[in-house]
DNA sequence: TTTAAAGTTGACTTTAAAGTAAGGTTTCGC
DNA sequence: GCGAAACCTTACTTTAAAGTCAACTTTAAA
């Protein structure tokens, strides 16, 4: 139940246009793989996904790149994570039917809506997020982390 | 974001325990094995994580097998996931520090936050089933899958 | 005390995800 | 138009998780 690599660095892409988003300025692959720490080319591949799912759109040629296709404040997490996860599977269980009774359809058994359940909890608690959201708490950390910094630097010179 | 197959199974097997906890017997491996569809040595391996994490308790020798270590009302399903899961990860992101100014710690960066809020959003929300839960909702989809077999018999008998 | 049932452990094989690479296509600037 | 910049697409390689196998250890009953 863990974030996979695509999930992660595909929503750390998606911040990333996020931010340029209040500018209107575009992202290039190159600029984003930069940011990321990450291939070009895996950058590229990540970047198809969300174009193809709507998440951003690109323009081609020289000057192109990369925006969002809608507000950060309209892109709610949830979506996101359905998009990278590919075709989201609700169970691992296969041709279980005729080991239970419970089992009443081929390939489905009395334990799934258990799991889908699950997956229903998850999406609820992600749903209620977006990427504007995320760039607040960001923010609020880095102010963190900076006070942190300072306290530090009066500790030392104290001593 | 989707349930592994370690993840899956393993919750099955203790809801398996959770089933039999009522009347007080042990289970097997093969028992167990037998009624998930999965190999004795692979359902060997998850009891063994899960006796390890104390979920569950072994009695070895003949007329021996498992139980749960707790009531089934006392078992959350997030001390479950992070069990199966092995270690958590809060980030696939290494080696980020020097890319962004951010990064004010090694292999730490500004958005690594955002990653563990959202692992917290899914424990939390886990914290709040418990294996006892879960057999209700189980029931409870079982009489309604009954109930449409009977409904779909009366259908067919009027037909 | 012997024996068989049952759990334990580590090595091996398989499989799916992740990442990489290369060529193709589109667009803009000159 | 011509070329360079940038995105698009498919195929390949690598790597980590999952599952399997086989030998070992422990336990309890006869």
């Amino acid at each position: 139940m863990k974030i996979s690599a695509q999930e992660e660095f595909g929503l750390r892409c998606l911040l990333q246009l996020a931010r340029a988003d209040a500018t209107g300025e575009l992202l290039t692959l190159a600029q984003i793989a930069g940011r990321e720490g990450i291939s070009v080319a895996n950058a590229g591949k990540l970047m198809w996904i969300l174009n193809k799912a709507g998440l951003v759109q690109s323009q081609r040629g020289i000057k192109g790149g990369y925006h969002l296709a809608r507000p950060a404040s309209e892109i709610h997490l949830n979506q996101v994570i359905r998009v990278l996860d590919g075709e989201r599977v609700d169970s691992h269980c296969k041709s279980y039917a005729g080991v239970l009774d419970a089992c009443v359809h081929t390939g489905d058994c009395g334990i799934r809506p258990v799991i889908v359940e699950l997956h229903q909890i998850v999406d609820n608690a992600l749903s209620e997020i977006t990427l504007s959201q995320l760039l607040d708490t960001e923010a609020n950390v880095d102010a963190t982390l900076h006070q942190i910094q300072i306290t530090k630097q009066r500790t030392e010179q104290r001593a």
